[in-house]
DNA sequence: GTTACTGCAAATTGTTTGCAAGGAC
DNA sequence: GTCCTTGCAAACAATTTGCAGTAAC
């Protein structure tokens, strides 16, 4: 068991819930990839669980931060959370669907002075930018 | 007809769409609430147009940028883009669930500048917050 | 042994589609 | 008058729920 295995049992146990079979299944799936996956992406991905509790997994993962939730483009996908990867945040091209991810501390910093000045004590924040690409870009300049 | 009114019948027009009723009833649903909408909300607000033709005109006004799609918690909701609200964000307070306007010159600045680093050429972005009201952390503390 | 969790199947809710009729230009 | 757009109903897909059996502790 890595590292992560291990901080993921305890962050349920600490959550005050059980380690199963199907929630270590799902946690998997989302640690075998590097890009968001849908519900559905998660459900043909993952054989050894039902799709009922695929659903009640992701929204305890949700609850104890295991996971995040963004929207890209019009879908809903999941991706594991910090510190289970490295808090990022992604910018994804209209036309190619590539999706690259985005670290910036002072970024950080501005969203966190921001929630406090409203008097809010932040506990998650989601960033998700979309436009076109260098690649595209180029491509559409010689049509 | 006000200016709101006539900048979106000139956009539909710049779309190559037409200016329908039902479209219309769309538009002034989420002209007349200053909080994001969902799909299910705008449904039951709109009298004079189906289903499927709100979904069918949420997907228009997205393509032509007249509204934003957002994930406010688990649900995607939907309010007018600019320019026919001013560009912000939310941050939300996962307990009373009040949702409040971000407005931060600063914030977008460093949003294009990232974007442009990474070779992108910016369209549209969200960024969501949430955490804990001022007023919530108050009430917290007396029980 | 106890009780939280799961899978299954059914119910419910959300979304998309085809097509004839109606409305915008 | 043309053809885009709508409403309707039906198909389809996604999500939730109840419950008996199973597995975690």
């Amino acid at each position: 068991m890595n590292a992560l295995e291990t901080r993921y049992t305890q962050a349920l146990r600490q959550g005050g819930v059980r380690s199963t079979i199907a929630r270590k299944a799902v946690f998997s799936a989302l640690c075998s990839v590097e890009t968001p996956l849908s519900l559905q992406d998660i459900i043909s991905r993952v054989e050894d669980a039902d799709r009922a509790s695929v659903y009640r997994t992701l929204e305890l993962f949700e609850k104890l931060q295991i996971v995040n939730v963004i929207l890209i483009g019009w879908k809903k996908q999941f991706e594991l959370a910090a510190p289970y990867k490295s808090h990022h945040h992604h910018i994804h091209c209209e036309q190619c669907g590539k999706v690259i991810s985005i670290e910036s501390p002072s970024l950080e910093k501005l969203i966190k002075s921001i929630s406090e000045q409203k008097g809010f004590h932040l506990h998650r924040h989601t960033l998700e930018l979309s436009g076109c690409c260098v690649a595209c870009r180029k491509s559409d300049e010689k049509n």
